[in-house]
DNA sequence: ATACTCCCCTGTGGGC
DNA sequence: TGCCCACAGGGGAGTA
């Protein structure tokens, strides 16, 4: 669930507690979460290490180290990164915590996909994953020009290369599927196709509902939580997300659902042509 | 290259 | 009440 308001989120609360503090200990509950580099351990690499800084790319957490090292987190889907301002208890799904010189932070997961790796700051974006992400939406050089030459000659319909991190960095279903209601597009429209007018209108759904989204601090449509463990308030402002069957909030006709390269879509059959 | 499907996991909830 | 199974969806791997 996290996409790019939920990690932004977490990137903020954590931001606040982390920063300038050294990792003291780490201790792997589950090990498969996490990965080193090389010959290298990662409780190895962090222990004794100081964050310096805590920034965001697409969907990815990145933790800058001190001594030139980097931890890039993904929480996939269920993947929570809490801070504790002192010890905790390990819930069923905690798989690693790391113990600060202030307080804790615990890596909890429900179904296992998130992942943290430890790596050379300088080798982060040679990271496949990284290295092939489009543009920050939210950035000024994202513009319609820009969506629509990333989009050109795409046979793949609008709804899948929006989920294509290629084509741009953090949208994910939730998102996608508002900011397409939004512009009265419909998520099956050949990517490839998208006019200049549409091309702008889509851009600055994009922008206005991810931002929307960090404002009310993401997304809690179940798992999601920040750094803090505090739910988000989106979902109230969704407009068709979870909403197949209820009726269009700004036509009435019925909002159907439908799968779209193996995602559930949500859309209004009359505003989105 | 592009556009699919499958798989990784576990908890939840609907149907019978 | 209990059982079964589809579903949740990000992204990497595999396939045509």
């Amino acid at each position: 669930m996290p996409e790019l308001p939920e990690v932004e989120t977490i990137r903020r609360t954590l931001a606040g507690h982390v920063t300038d503090v050294r990792v003291r200990a780490v201790r792997l509950i589950w090990p498969g979460a996490f990965k080193g580099w090389g010959e290298q351990d990662f409780a190895e690499i962090l222990t004794g290490r100081r964050i310096e800084r805590v920034e965001r790319r697409g969907k990815y957490l990145l933790l800058h180290l001190d001594e030139g090292w980097s931890l890039v987190a993904h929480m996939r889907m269920t993947g929570r990164l809490l801070y504790y301002p002192a010890c905790q208890e390990v819930g069923p799904h905690t798989r690693g915590v790391f113990e600060l010189e202030r307080g804790e932070l615990h890596f909890q997961d429900v179904r296992k996909f998130g992942r943290i790796q430890a790596l050379p700051t300088e080798e982060l974006n040679e990271l496949p994953g990284i290295a092939a992400l489009g543009p920050e939406p939210l950035e000024r050089e994202f513009t319609p020009d820009v969506l629509r030459d990333r989009l050109r000659g795409k046979k793949a319909c609008l709804k899948s290369a929006l989920l294509d991190q290629r084509v741009l960095a953090g949208l994910g279903n939730i998102y996608t599927d508002e900011a397409l209601f939004r512009a009265n597009l419909h998520p099956e429209r050949p990517a490839g196709s998208l006019g200049e007018e549409e091309a702008k209108v889509l851009t600055a759904a994009i922008k206005e509902v991810l931002s929307a989204g960090i404002e009310a601090q993401g997304t809690s449509f179940r798992d999601y939580r920040d750094a803090d463990g505090r739910k988000g308030e989106f979902q109230r402002s969704l407009q068709v997300y979870g909403r197949q069957g209820q009726p269009c909030a700004v036509c009435g006709e019925t909002l159907v659902r439908k799968r779209l390269g193996g995602r559930t879509t949500v859309f209004c059959p009359a505003c989105q042509a």
